[in-house]
Parts: C-alpha cells; structure tokens; sequence
DNA sequence: CTGAAAGCGCTTACAG
DNA sequence: CTGAAAGCGCTTACAG
C-alpha cells in the first residue's frame, strides 16, 4: 500500500530525482525525450504528487485557506456561507486547488490560524470575510504578505485586495422602490452592528433617506437569528410611530418578521412591507412571497477566487465592487 | 519573520534535536530536567510545530477528513450540513484537532482524496456520509485501514463503524402519530433514492403500514430541492385516490409542499395533515407550523467526532443507533 | 538518559 | 542538459 515516489521513477528511468521533479514539474533542465519518459513512467506507475513533502520544500500547495468566526448556530441557519463556499469550491476545484476551511471562536485563535497556515506554507492566499470596525486581521495579513482578497465591504481593507459586495447600490434599490410605492416611515433590522458592512448599510441608508428627503429610517441591531429579528419586528410594529416599511438584513430575519407581523393581526403589505437581504427559497415559499434583494453569492464566491489566484500567481488586480444585488418584488410589498 | 524550529531550541538548550522532540512530545527519554527547560526554552521563543514537517515523518496530523458529495445547490439549500459541521467543529476544536472539508465533484474524485489524505498523513481519520447502495467507498477505506465513522445509515457500512441516524424509529413516530389521528391514506415525498437512508425510511415506511394494517404510503423521490417537493406534492394532491398525509425527508420540501398545498386551494391540515423530517426555523415560521421529526444535528455530529477519535486512538467503540428523532406536533397535522 | 544520524518526499541551487 | 547534494522541520530507531 506504498505510494510511488519520485525515487522509484528516477531508477526506472535511469536519471536523477532532481530531474524527474523538474520533467514532472515542467521546469527546464531536462531534454525533451528525458521529460516524456519520465513523464510515462509517472502515469504508469501511478505517481501523485505528496503534498506534504512539497509544501515542506517550500512549493505552493495549491490550497487556498478561509477562516469563519460566525457563532455556530448562525452558520447553520444562513445559507449565505454555503453558497459561497459552493461558488468558491466550483471555481478552486476546477483549477485543482483545494479551500481549508477552519471554524474559529474568536479572533486570536483565527490570527494563529493564519499565522500557522502560512508559515507552514499550507496555503497560497485568504479569503476574508466579516470584516469589522477597526479590524486586527488587516494589519497582521498585511504585515504576513500573504494574499489575500477580502470579501464584503472593504472600507477597512488596507492595502488588501477587495471585492466589495455593493451594499449601498443594494439599499440604494431598496429604499428608491419603497420610496417610489409611497413610503416615507422605513425602519431597519439590521445584522451585528460591529460588523463593516452593517455599518456600511447603514451610512448608505441615512445617506439615501436624506437624498430622498424623507425621515432617516429607525435601525434595530441584532444577531441575525431568527429570533432576534421577531423581537425587533414586534418592537418596531408595536411603536407609536409605526414604520410603513421594513428592511431586514438577511432573508431568516424577515420570514421570522412576517410570521410576527401576521401573528399581530396586520397585513402585509396592506399595513407593512416588508424586504428581505438575500433571496433564498425561504423568500419563495412563505405567504406572500417575499420581496427580496437578490444577488448570485456562488458567482460572488467565485470571482472573489478568480481574484485571490490572480493575486497568488504575482499579479496585481484592482479593488473593485461586485455587481449590485437587484430587487425581486414580490408579495409583501405595497402601497402603504 | 521565520518561525523558530527545535533546531533553534536545541541550540540554546545545549542538547540535540531528538531529546528537543522528545520533550515536546512527552516521550520518555530526557530527564526531567532537560524537559523543563527545552519546554521553557519553547515557551520562551514562541515555538510551535510545524504540522507538515510532522506528516512527513509520518506523526498524526490531529486532522480529520470529510469530503461532501452534495450538489452545490443542495449544499446550500439544507441546514443539515452546516450543523452537522458545527457540531464536529465544536467538539474538535475542543481537542484542538482541525477539519479538512472538501466538495467533490463525483466518487472517483472523493476516493481519490481519501487516498491522497491518507497517503499523505493529512488526516488522522475520516467521517464518511452519505451511504449509498453497493457504496465503492467502503471497500477502499477497509483496504486502506483509516479510521472511519460512519454517519447516516449504516446497513452497507461493511466493517467501518458506525453512529447510524436511527431513522426507522423516526418513521414509526411519524406513521403511529399519524395513524392515531386516523390517517390511513399516506404519501412520502422521499430523497434520492440511491442514499441508504433513503432505503432505509422506504423500508421502514412499509413494515411499519403493514404492522398497523394500512396500505403501503405511496413513495415519490426527488432530489431533495423545494422544486421537486413542489412537482412531487402536486401529483400526489391532484391524484384520483389523494393522500390525507404527507411525509417529506426534508423541511424544504415539507415547507414547498405547504406552499403548493396552499396554492391548490386545500387547507392544511383540514384537507391534507404535512410533516417535515428535520426541524429548522422555517418550520417554526410558516402558516401553520409545521409538524417536524426534529433531531440534535450538532449533537450527532459530536458524538460522531468522539467515536472517531477513540478509533484513532486505538480503541474499538462499537457501532450504535443514535437518539431517535422526536415528534414536534405543530399546526399542520391534524384529524383527517 | 542522551547524541548523532537517517529518513519522510520533495525542490532547488550548485557543479559539471 | 544532467547529476549529486543539501535542505525544508520534524520523528524515530540506533548507538552509546
């Protein structure tokens, strides 16, 4: 049960294992005839790279590496990493790299995975997602060199290479539709307040309300859970000032909203509408259907990879946006 | 910024690398002494191992495996995995151990991982999902002497042990709960059907009807997606002899064919009684709430880690069922 | 109890 | 164009 080495390759060949690596590597060095037969002996022998040995001599270990420090019961219940890890793995594996994927609790312990993962040579680039206010990770990746391609907002992104997701072009959308269908009181359930592109709704809403000319939206801060977002809902609905409109930031949060606002005896849209942060087949199949601002993660995954393979193969790419989530009206948003 | 190695503590300690190795690794063969001051000399310089030079020499990475075969789609549709992941990393980071996560494309692609981890050292065991009928992959792991837990249904797990998810006892609750309502007419909106599990409720499903003397539930499988639970509700609703009851093997589907149920014109559970396997908040958030199988997903994927790490450690654990599911009945079950 | 050495499988200067 | 050697950072027999 003994895998094949380059040893036992360079002895049927006849010639060096500094020559086998180069012919196997498709490095000069080797003439072309040499480069064939050893190359066939390879395929013959079922020879396979040991990724281990390469990585202890300092060669790319075509892995790429990404770290979640989301909660554990969050990751279960958004579908938002998933796909993005389905977007992110179509992309790798059909460039034969491989994704490490490593859950951590805090931000220490995600640091030392980083450290170890490149001092060790076990991957070639990051992904970093979740960025927050001030965050400590920038600087140690930056000071590492490792490359990295940030994911989400990217105001705090340094010198790092980031791919944007838009979120202002998305609240823009948002808040123009529910403007347009005669909304003026919007209110906001948002994410983790600590996290950059919550903030980053935020500023873009205050922003986008002002322009409108219309009262800035009242904003609610939770955990993502479905639970939160049920208590924000019935806080927001059960105020004297009631909002016309509300806006969720994830999709869990507003189907949660809608069972509350129904549970209350109001209807949506009639006495509020409502708009999800992220389609998903939840959004599809609750009563009314829920309008949502849609954006295609395994693509955003995907590009984010395209980027960080760029950057690991010596280039340099630019910054930039990715495209801006496009709303899909549906049921639970009127007229007020 | 190049890491320390025991070279760089053997130096300052006055003694070879090997007595360095010993004492970091706790092995008999340096005085106490030596060992105290090696591990401070350690402390000291902030020396940690590095994981690739101990998989070449053949150490335990204190990594486990597991490869996912699901559709990228599916992926990021079910829960399951996401908590059936959080609980594995929950338990392993305990025990500071790491997961390797990989999507493949096919079983010739998961094998040839498996082969690759193992020969490499990269993994120290494997948690193996998803059986299938005559499954290749059990065959090769036997071979290969890994260490593997089965997780999910276990009929076709050979030699390799096993955390089965218990899903005859499942099918009973659901089917005597139903029968007790006085259904009699039943219908499983079911899986892929090449997954044993699948085979496994299918058998279950038939046993249990023949004990309690009632016809065989008609059987349509999908692929898990809310579409196919859609198409599939809708033939079984339009159907000349229409089912009081139907089952669904996961909560999209079950929540698809509320939708569809809805949309039909029929009231649930006045016309037609639903419930999902596996509970999740969207369970919880449609109208009515539907009527779940729930079960400790987190949970069973600790236990699987811990029966895991007892293999690895050389012990045998046994095979077991885990916990049965339990009923949680809710608004879409009712008299027929 | 300790040291010196070989080896894991590869890559990469360094000589020819 | 090719070979022989050193080295990546560790572990583990093998001698003392």
């Amino acid at each position: 049960v003994k895998r094949p080495t380059i040893a036992d390759i360079a002895r049927r060949a006849g010639v060096s294992k500094g020559a086998v690596s180069f012919a196997l590597n498709d490095q000069p060095g080797v003439s072309a005839e040499t480069r064939r037969r050893v190359l066939a002996i390879a395929k013959e022998i079922g020879w396979t790279p040991n990724g281990v040995a390469r990585a202890l001599s300092g060669a790319p270990s075509h892995t790429i590496g990404m770290a979640l420090r989301r909660p554990a019961r969050i990751l279960g219940v958004e579908p938002f990493f998933m796909e993005l890890i389905s977007g992110v793995e179509a992309e790798l594996s059909a460039r034969e790299y491989a994704l490490s994927l490593q859950v951590v609790g805090d931000v220490d312990a995600e640091i030392a995975v980083y450290r170890r993962w490149w001092s060790e040579r076990r991957v070639d680039g990051l992904l970093l997602c979740d960025l927050r206010v001030d965050d400590p990770r920038i600087g140690v990746l930056e000071e590492l060199a490792v490359p990295t391609v940030v994911i989400g907002a990217a105001a705090g992104a340094g010198s790092l290479v980031s791919l944007e997701s838009n979120d202002g072009a998305g609240v823009t959308e948002a808040v123009e539709y529910l403007v347009t269908l005669g909304h003026r009181h919007l209110a906001r359930v948002a994410g983790l307040p600590e996290l950059l592109h919550t903030v980053v709704r935020t500023e873009a809403f205050t922003e986008v309300c002002a322009g409108l000319d219309i009262p800035p939206a009242v904003t609610v801060f939770t955990d993502y859970t479905g639970e939160e977002g049920a208590r924000a809902t019935r806080r927001l609905l059960s105020s004297r000032n009631r909002p016309t409109a509300i806006v969720y930031d994830n999709d869990v949060m507003a189907i949660a909203g809608l069972a509350v606002a129904h549970e209350m005896g109001l209807s949506v849209p009639g006495d509020v509408s409502l708009i999800a942060w992220d389609d998903s087949v939840l959004c599809q199949l609750v009563h009314p259907p829920m309008t949502a601002l849609s954006r295609d993660i395994p693509a955003y995954g995907a590009r984010a990879v395209r980027k960080l393979l760029e950057l690991i193969a010596g280039q340099r790419p630019a910054s930039l946006a990715d495209e801006p989530p496009h709303l899909i009206p549906r049921g639970t948003t009127g007229r007020p």
